[in-house]
DNA sequence: ACCTGAACACCGTTCAAGT
DNA sequence: ACCTGAACACCGTTCAAGT
């Protein structure tokens, strides 16, 4: 018995059952040896779960930059990495649980220092746009994939304002369900450009 | 004994104790009755959970606009709302953990739809842009909660591109440690500004 | 209708005891 | 050094039994 193939079939039951079918005993019974084998390899849970998050982190690579324009770079590293997020709900959901989602977008934040000082950007200005980027990013992963799991969650505005005035058109446009994807590309694109081009100083 | 009693000493043991402080036994304890009085009234834990993010969502009640200028009335709206949001972690947190963090936000889209209605937008772009900056807002509140509970979140750049060439004035910037609400303030402007005037269609 | 005690099946963790 | 069994203190939940 090993930690790494602790650490493995950790990883393997959080992908099959979800973050709940980790349990000490459930891991244990899927080595073949007794609960108490995994503290003298491991330690405790928690142990257990940052080892299997570091596994996690360093596994994603992140995706490459596609088009030659700097903004559409950018966007597309952004929806790349969302894209490829959004596959794993459950991991990105351990990673967050676990207070290191930060970490995860270690590898992006360093491709989009170099982008946005392609782009022209310097100073703080260039260290805004990236964090703002970052953010955002972060922020879009973080709900969407709970939209993922619940989708309850997803927003609803049917009959939200039925007694305000709200144009007809205007309504119909909310009432529409909208695809996540379509709005996040929507708005990231809105952000780069303004975070480039200077507008909203 | 009342639903209304358990439910209220519920969400009082959730904000003195966190999440992980509301068990079943301990809230028996609390109003002084053995534990299977609470299944008699309210049901098992998910619903006194339940009971407890709908009283969590109905006493929201956010913040008004402040303002003559379209764009400057919808970004104080957000930044009050984060900052209101914010003093409260544990209790975001537990929205967002049943799976109702939209539901959490419904009062601000209202008035979002209002307020970009009132700057000039029709139509889709008027939805899109309210869209966008609930998710935007919603994104960040929930980044942000996580570093108020786990400082280690915090993006620290230090050393993250110690062998790349990145010109000494950006890598200052970058490592110096920035405010999240400064930066908030910052993105929120940019996209507000150009989902209004239109950037980057 | 309302409340209770006893019991069940689960947790994570410890620790003395084995080889 | 490595592994184990037994036990502890905790969970959520059920259910027959009381008034």
């Amino acid at each position: 018995m090993t930690a790494e193939r602790i650490v493995g079939t950790a990883t393997d039951l959080v992908e099959t059952d979800g973050v709940a079918g980790l349990t000490m005993r459930a891991l244990a019974s899927k080595l073949g040896v007794p609960v108490t084998t995994i503290y003298w390899h491991v330690g405790n849970k928690d142990a257990v779960l940052d080892a299997v998050v570091n596994g996690i982190i360093d596994r994603f690579g992140g995706v490459p930059a596609r088009g030659t324009d700097g903004a559409a770079r950018i966007v597309s590293l952004c929806r790349g990495w969302r894209r490829n997020l959004l596959e794993q709900p459950t991991l990105v959901g351990l990673v967050h649980s676990q207070g290191r989602t930060a970490e995860l977008f270690h590898p992006l934040s360093r491709v989009l220092v170099h982008e946005f000082t392609a782009a022209g950007l310097v100073g703080r200005d260039a260290a805004m746009a990236v964090r703002v980027t970052l953010r955002f990013v972060t922020g879009a992963v973080l709900t969407d994939v709970q939209v993922e799991r619940a989708p309850s969650q997803r927003v609803t505005f049917e009959g939200l304002w039925a007694e305000e005035d709200v144009p007809s058109a205007l309504r119909g446009a909310l009432t529409r369900d909208e695809d996540p994807t379509v709005l996040f590309d929507y708005a990231i694109r809105k952000l780069v450009v303004s975070l480039i081009t200077g507008v909203g100083e």
